[in-house]
DNA sequence: TCTGGGGTCCTAGGACCC
DNA sequence: TCTGGGGTCCTAGGACCC
């Protein structure tokens, strides 16, 4: 038995903890670069507001509709997020945080009712941090993904679900027809695997709701769609297909890539973008305890702007694996070089880390050169780097190409209406008055 | 008249997730 | 003026092997 925790419109809850004006309001939160919406308040998805809906395509609303649009503040968000997840983990003796907003609770072995006891944790959780969250609870993930749905879609719009489910929905525990109905209700597109394309087919061929999917021929859906809907068909019926994963497995990819607050032709603030970002993937990299084989560096113009079209990328071998900050911002500025053509509106650019590899498995190297040993002096150059980075904040230590000024660099993203860092600086605490 | 069978590895692209 | 960032998995097809 598996429960779904999840934080409703996450970023903007976590917003509304620290201004209670916010409540009752259309609220979103925008992507980096304030480009598009990526959370909504109720309010804000029933003016009709989609997910990445264009900040630019959107804006009037703020005058016609009294819309408030937030820079996302991922250091605030990323602190409420542990938070929640340290209470959700009483929900039961084993928990994967599938996303900043969402963690499954193995609830194997958990003695007594189990809707209360998710009932009680909601409540606990919203008092505790201030978010609040839908649960569902299911005989597998996908299961308890759609009961999920279903207790914030039941909350959300009164009428759509028995009035019971909102909140917290359990649907293991409901009788075989209130089941089959709330199947039968439920949109097949809102099950967790079908995105839009899958959803667009299904409905053609007259599969509409969950009910209709759950009742295809596992072996059908194979032949027709692939083995990983198969398995969705199989979690509907309550079969367990998806691994729970306890223990986060190490990335396999690692990736740095931002859009630049306005397009860049020149070759400097490129090198100082790559280098940076180079920086910040070697830091990820260590923190898990790997090593990086080759480097991908890009550099794209908008794909939605008129003007000559440019989207290269390299990928640049590295001498031997390495997680050193030094050898992998090398890399990323010599990619960049190797791709680089003047007379394009560069609008974005990046780098990821492939080939990754635990680091206790790399080969040790003969020291030609008869001097001390760089390696592992190096090694040491990063863990002070880290530590120092890990205790004064981001970018304290970095290397000198990613350029010296945060503000006033060519590349650097738009972020105008961001909140301060309440719980995790000190100095942007927030102050009550008498 | 008329070109095997079986396998692995790699890559690009598609689809999905939040 | 103006459209995010970071991942995973699967599949098909090509290259290559014996």
């Amino acid at each position: 038995m598996y429960a779904l925790v999840d934080g409703n419109n996450f970023y903007v809850s976590c917003e509304r903890v620290f201004r209670p004006s916010l409540n009752n309001r259309p609220v979103i939160v925008l992507s980096n670069n304030d480009g598009c919406a990526i959370a909504r308040s109720n309010e804000a998805k029933a003016l009709g507001i989609k997910m990445g809906a264009p900040w630019f395509k959107i804006r009037h609303l703020e005058d016609e509709a009294g819309l408030v649009a937030l820079s996302a503040n991922f250091t605030l968000y990323g602190d409420m997020s542990d938070r929640m997840m340290s209470l959700a983990a009483g929900l039961g003796p084993t928990q994967e945080i599938y996303s900043i907003d969402e963690s499954f609770i193995g609830m194997d072995g958990v003695r007594g009712d189990l809707t209360d006891r998710a009932r009680r944790i909601r409540a606990r959780i919203l008092t505790w941090t201030g978010i609040p969250c839908g649960i569902g609870i299911g005989q597998t993930k996908t299961l308890a993904k759609l009961a999920n749905f279903v207790a914030k879609t039941a909350e959300r719009k009164p009428g759509s679900y028995p009035d019971a489910l909102a909140q917290v929905c359990n649907l293991a525990t409901l009788p075989a027809e209130d089941l089959a109905a709330v199947l039968a209700a439920t949109e097949v597109g809102e099950v967790w695997g079908v995105g839009r394309r899958i959803a667009a087919q299904l409905q053609e061929g007259g599969v509409r709701t969950v009910q209709d999917l759950a009742r295809l021929d596992p072996a059908t859906v194979r032949s027709r769609w692939s083995v990983v809907l198969e398995r969705t068909v199989r979690e509907l019926r309550g079969l367990p297909c998806i691994e729970f994963e306890d223990a986060p497995a190490p990335k396999k990819e690692i990736a740095c890539t931002r859009s630049f607050g306005r397009p860049v032709t020149d070759l400097a603030p490129l090198i100082e973008a790559v280098s940076e970002f180079a920086g910040r993937a070697a830091e990820k990299l260590r923190a898990q305890g790997s090593v990086a084989s080759q480097l991908l560096v890009f550099a794209h113009t908008s794909p939605y702007r008129p003007g000559p079209k440019y989207h290269r990328s390299v990928v640049v071998p590295l001498r031997r694996p390495t997680a050193d900050t030094a050898l992998l911002v090398h890399a990323a500025v010599a990619g960049m070089h190797q791709i680089y053509q003047p007379g394009f509106q560069l609008i974005k650019a990046g780098i990821m880390l492939l080939d990754l590899a635990p680091d206790s498995r790399v080969q040790g190297e003969l020291d030609l050169d008869g001097g001390e040993d760089a390696t592992a002096e190096r090694g040491k150059l990063m863990r002070v780097m880290d530590g120092l980075n890990g205790r004064y904040g981001k970018g304290t230590v970095h290397v000198a190409s990613s350029g010296l000024d945060d503000y006033r660099r060519e590349w650097g993203m738009r972020q105008e209406r961001r909140t301060p860092h309440y719980t995790t600086n000190i100095s942007d605490i927030p102050v009550a008055r008498a």
